[in-house]
DNA sequence: AGTTCCCTGAGG
DNA sequence: CCTCAGGGAACT
């Protein structure tokens, strides 16, 4: 599932693929992928130039100069750049043609299996407006350790479901949230409030080096990811706890265990990651 | 803060 | 067959 080292991979590897290139023809075949159009609909595209391709969160940003594409992947998108005759399956909800002027044609496909992700059109100026980019909070990798530790000061509930809420800190998922919090050694229920100093700082730094460690392989290929170029990640041969119900700790051997937490699931190592024993009464 | 929904392929 | 997974919005 793209999070932020896989949409971080896609948005590295369609840049080369697409900067530079003027986008032609659009062709939508699933209209509820597109949430938002500008007044001439996708012709509108036609002729623009990509400037740039980023990445905010778990979103893949396509400038093209005064409009831009914002593309959210959720659970199995896919965003590929293929020859412009190459079959399209059932899956292939978006279709844009690149121009560059030689006699090899290529074309920008979105592929979406279960159709939860979606492409914005908007004006540029516009970008920050855009509610799903609007409501995030700041990016895993670019938020120093103080400003983390202020962050979570301001909330509470549990550390898992803080690090899923894109409003939080932006870009992580199920995966990286169980990784993160296993390579710290805090439960996945532990109040945010409760959290020692310590803890948070351990959260801070595992988070970024796990994050950093999963671009460098590329993201985890867990059900359909694949990058820009159709080529799968490597991360999921690392993964420490997730998806490892039942098998041992890789640190102590212990079954890793599995819970229910805010409409998800949490894995995590019941030994290693022991909840936060209530303070003592008297 | 928990539940429901969207959607479909995979696995039981 | 049936159930499940899961990001995130919308609801309760």
């Amino acid at each position: 599932m793209p999070e932020l080292p896989e949409v971080e991979t896609v948005a590295r590897t369609l840049a080369p693929l697409v900067a530079g290139r003027v986008l032609g023809r659009a062709e939508l075949t699933c209209a509820k992928i597109l949430r938002q159009a500008p007044p001439g609909g996708l012709a509108a595209l036609e002729g623009r130039r990509v400037r740039e391709v980023r990445r905010r969160g778990k979103m893949v940003l396509i400038d093209c100069g005064d409009l831009a594409l914002v593309f959210h992947l959720k659970m199995t998108g896919q965003l590929l750049v293929v020859p412009a005759g190459a079959p399209r399956d059932k899956h292939t909800h978006l279709a844009i043609e690149l121009r560059d002027g030689g006699g090899f044609r290529q074309e920008l496909r979105f592929h979406d299996v279960r159709k939860f992700g979606f492409c914005r059109v908007c004006p540029a100026g516009e970008l920050t407006g855009v509610p799903e980019i609007a409501a995030l909070g700041p990016e895993p990798l670019e938020i120093c350790r103080e400003d983390f530790r202020a962050l979570l000061a301001r909330r509470r509930g549990r550390i898992k479901s803080l690090l899923l809420n894109q409003s939080v800190v932006a870009g992580i998922g199920n995966i990286y949230a169980d990784e993160i919090l296993f390579a710290a050694r805090v439960h996945p229920l532990t109040r945010a409030e409760r959290l020692r100093r310590a803890e948070i700082d351990a959260v801070w730094s595992e988070m970024r080096a796990i994050l950093n460690r999963a671009i460098e392989s590329k993201g985890t290929s867990i059900s359909n990811y694949i990058d820009a170029e159709g080529r799968a990640g490597g991360f999921q041969d690392l993964l420490q706890v997730y998806g490892r119900e039942g098998e041992p700790c890789l640190r102590c051997g212990t079954a890793i265990k599995r819970i229910p937490i805010a409409g998800r699931s949490a894995s995590f190592c019941p030994r290693c990651q022991r909840p936060r024993r209530p303070p003592r009464p008297r």
